[in-house]
DNA sequence: ATGATTTACACAACCGGTTGCATATACTTC
DNA sequence: GAAGTATATGCAACCGGTTGTGTAAATCAT
């Protein structure tokens, strides 16, 4: 006689999935005894534990991973938002897929599946975090390209959803007490500074720093590296050489080519992220310069593209894969109630020369 | 009185979640009232209706996915596997952000949920597969980088899983009986001819073509466009500039290298992919060469970056967003048992010429 | 005023798992 | 051999929604 049958409509076909109930019917058991024998509960004799196993890999059995996770009220999942999917603003950039290696890898280590958005901007921001979490579809969130004041992270912490978060501020940092939430940063003031302190090392003193809008904080961040650096080396901080912009290759583009008309134009630039560099460099050649001879241009990532551009691209590396790793295992271990003693990790960016600032 | 209050132990902190037993309560109607009246079911009174809605706005009600998911045996969820995330053997491509833009873009205007994993090789490739559908983490699946015989789409055929593809081969494609999957493709190898065209219409005898395993449909779609364009304009097919290597920079990068040491090298390269062509580029400078002026390269796929290059790079722009986009509808359409009359869509890449192949 | 409809809601089963508790059998122990 | 303790499994409630059906009150027709 054939089990309680599971099916379900999906298009024309009718899809049968096994359930627990047709595998403990063919086992002649009860359900909860098939359910104790396939997660190995010792409550279970041997021998019918391992007749049940192998039936279910007979009959293909997989848990219903709805039916799973309404009562242990879990779902194993992860979420993330970018806004770097969102086309009209900010273009795709290739550092979102390195992170998301990172994620996706380890979290399949630890069986989680990734849930990913577009982040949305704007008034209706907050609701896919309400829908994600509130809705039970992930058990915590990345939070990634954080703002002073995000209401995010407000909502989030407010919620008491568990959370972790990439692209704080450097000072923000320090004070773990106002901001309990677990974080993985790259120190990406000190970066900009070491960056910045590069191409003074090369004899430069008109330096532009491109790309910094006023709203996440490794804007802010990497522009006050910027600063930093120039002040401990007594060069003065020429407004017009630090012009704010968007965050796309056009807008690095764009704003090189300003810059170089200027009277007194730069003789290097920084820019924000290697996405912008690649625009500068573009707008640099046009207007004449050499790069990496006379003139320098060096980014900040360190994105795989970058060492085979032309002339190859001075940058920040930042260890992304790492960080998308240790964001999920501090999001899950948040998630399981094991948040570990050290809730926040500083890495450091590298800087990796290349020809673009030779010269 | 408090209804029954949902109360889930994350972390250290009690999160509570409004469940609709006690949106009901509080309304004083049965739980069957308050789904109906959420769902604006014209069999509840307008007043109650109306009443019931405030009231589970007021208590920041949303539905438990989990609950719901467990009776439509639907979990308005689809998933994607990329190869890209798997750095191992890939390195980040640019070119998946852009598709995951249009498709997490797309699935939002629906209200799908994305879930994305890495794609797994050898042995356990299946498994994610069978996790994610079998378990109901998702109703459908996006299947890219497809190649001959993929047992991933034989299970996903065999088992009536919903799904879409992106990557077949141009040939298959014309034999909609045998693979009645729904898919939406670039005529790929359309466009790597008119791309070797374009090359042979500069003067260029000598076309490389680097890139082409013989594992993926694109690989071999793409050569045998190089190639049909060679026997149109009756050029020889010199194999030794056909030679096949990896998918990553690096490997365009040492690939160029080995050509331009030959003894009768070429003078125009015609990488698979713009990541590639990129690689190439740096090897075909550094041996003297100057892209644009008697020497030419070109990519393809038209990644954002490519603008921007020096000289920016010619290629042969797949219209990804809105490949994103409709595979999106497509998968939703099976899903839904409504499949469309035309299930495979056939877009035109765009020959972008840029300074790359000037001369 | 009475029977037939309609309207508006309640009741309870169900989706497919998990889990606390009860129970039956086997095994000790004296 | 009776009482006590493990051991192995069954029973039923539960997670939080959805949905088929039953029913009381309200509306209508006669």
């Amino acid at each position: 006689m054939a089990g309680k049958m599971s099916r379900v409509q999906i298009g024309e076909q009718l899809i049968a999935r096994t359930t627990l109930a047709e595998v403990a019917q063919a086992a002649g058991v009860n359900k909860s005894t098939a359910s104790r024998a396939l997660r190995n509960d010792p409550a279970i004799g041997v021998e019918t534990q391992q007749r049940i196993q192998r039936l279910a890999a007979q009959l293909n059995y997989v848990p219903n991973a709805s039916a799973r996770r309404l009562n242990n009220a879990q779902t194993d999942t992860l979420a993330i938002a970018s806004r770097a999917l969102n086309q009209s603003t900010v273009g795709a950039d290739p550092f979102l897929v390195e992170l998301l290696a990172g994620i996706t890898d380890e979290a399949a280590r630890h069986h989680f599946d990734v849930l990913l958005s577009r982040a949305e901007e704007g008034e209706h921001e907050l609701n896919v975090y309400k829908r994600i979490l509130g809705g039970h579809h992930a058990d915590g969130f990345i939070l990634t390209d954080l703002r002073p004041n995000d209401p995010r992270l407000d909502y989030l912490s407010a919620k008491r959803y568990p959370h972790v978060l990439f692209g704080r501020s450097a000072e923000d940092l320090r004070d773990a007490r106002r901001y309990p939430s677990p974080w993985v940063e790259v120190d990406t003031r000190a970066g900009a500074r070491i960056g910045t302190e590069h191409l003074i090392s090369l004899g430069h003193k008109r330096i532009a720093f491109i790309g910094g809008g006023d709203t996440f904080f490794y804007e802010r961040d990497r522009r006050a590296g910027y600063l930093d650096a120039l002040s401990r080396s007594n060069l003065p901080a020429d407004p017009a050489l630090c012009l704010p912009s968007g965050l796309s290759q056009e807008d690095g583009y764009q704003l090189t080519q300003q810059l170089l008309r200027q009277a007194n134009p730069p003789t290097a630039i920084f820019a924000i992220s290697d996405v912008l560099a690649v625009g500068a460099m573009r707008a640099a050649r046009e207007a004449g310069k050499t790069i990496g001879l006379g003139f320098a241009v060096m980014g900040f990532d360190g994105i795989g593209l970058g060492a085979y551009l032309t002339p190859p691209l001075t940058t920040l590396r930042q260890p992304i894969n790492d960080v998308g790793r240790l964001l999920v295992q501090l999001l899950i271990a948040v998630i399981r109630g094991q948040p570990p003693a050290e809730k926040h990790l500083l890495l450091q960016p590298e800087l990796v020369v290349r020809a673009s600032t030779r010269g």
